[in-house]
DNA sequence: TGACCGCCCATAAAATACCGTGCTATCCCA
DNA sequence: TGGGATAGCACGGTATTTTATGGGCGGTCA
């Protein structure tokens, strides 16, 4: 699986929905995406927010390989499959990387104009970037106090000495 | 992973920012960096103070890993991939090592007409030289008091005795 | 008959690659 | 030991490519 940080979502961007409803992917998401192999993002309502929590193979993948190791008939589970692959839209990029997002998704993020990505890593959120700046403040509050509580990775055979 | 001290950023360089808002990065610095697997330098502004904090792909992918270490949807985790992940730009270098550094970056550090380079060992700092001047003579003090609570690393398997 | 989709192409601005120059420090060989 | 050749670096200008964004056009499905 590829797994390096140039297959990680950074930075946040704005850019405009046309008359068509068409929005570009940034170039840098482009690049972290695994388009080869399928030429979509996926997208879920988020249940918290007014945003879009975005992905591609690998993420959805990986998501659904978490919910998958538990019981099979265990009431998580079955609210999880049904809540996030039900809700997931799959939604495929024209050759300018463009994607047109369904309605029931524009609604949920209040999207209106234009979109903001923001990177998370393995994963990205798309939100109305009003609406993400009012929620960027209260997470930045919450981070200076979460990153006192890092801790250095757990070492991974340093050679000799580190 | 390449661990030795030539990966290391030391020292402290002043250079030009030209009309297009190229910088040079220090020769050394680029040596330090991994720019055969990445060529990029991660910087993210600082919450503290007017620069930012940048590293190479170790220094990003070790940060990202520490944060992913928290618990899946525990808020602590998602507030720092909110602030980390998203205000985190990453900025290419072209052939003669320079990087054009974006608007809002540039904004966040007071820079104008040049930067300064300053090392931190498995990252470094981007500073408004005069900025720079001020906060040193802070952290010179601080610094005095800190140096007591060093400890030797980790024993671990220095080779020849095991 | 529209709304919508997939395709194509056009364009302006921004990002990036390419090339040249002057300075400095280093090396090499007489 | 000195001086010319050399190489690395910061810095500047110019060309080329990407990228975001706009629009057109034919087909399809309700």
């Amino acid at each position: 699986m590829r797994r390096g940080a140039e297959t990680l979502f950074f930075g946040s961007y704005v850019n405009r929905i046309d008359a068509k409803g068409r929005l570009a992917t940034p170039a840098l998401f482009r690049r972290a995406l695994d388009l080869e192999r399928v030429n979509a993002i996926y997208c879920i309502p988020s249940t918290e927010e007014a945003c879009l929590e975005c992905g591609g193979v690998d993420y959805i993948e990986t998501l659904m390989a978490s919910i998958a190791a538990l019981d099979p008939f265990s009431p998580e589970r079955r609210s999880l499959e049904c809540t996030v692959a039900a809700r997931t839209s799959v939604v495929s990029l024209d050759k300018d990387g463009r994607v047109v997002l369904p309605q029931n998704l524009r609604d949920h993020a209040r999207l209106d104009g234009e979109a903001m990505f923001a990177g998370l890593g393995h994963s990205f959120q798309i939100w109305n970037p009003k609406e993400f700046e009012k929620v960027a403040e209260e997470e930045a509050k919450l981070a200076g106090a979460a990153k006192l509580s890092l801790r250095n990775p757990t070492p991974i055979a340093p050679e000799g000495r580190a």
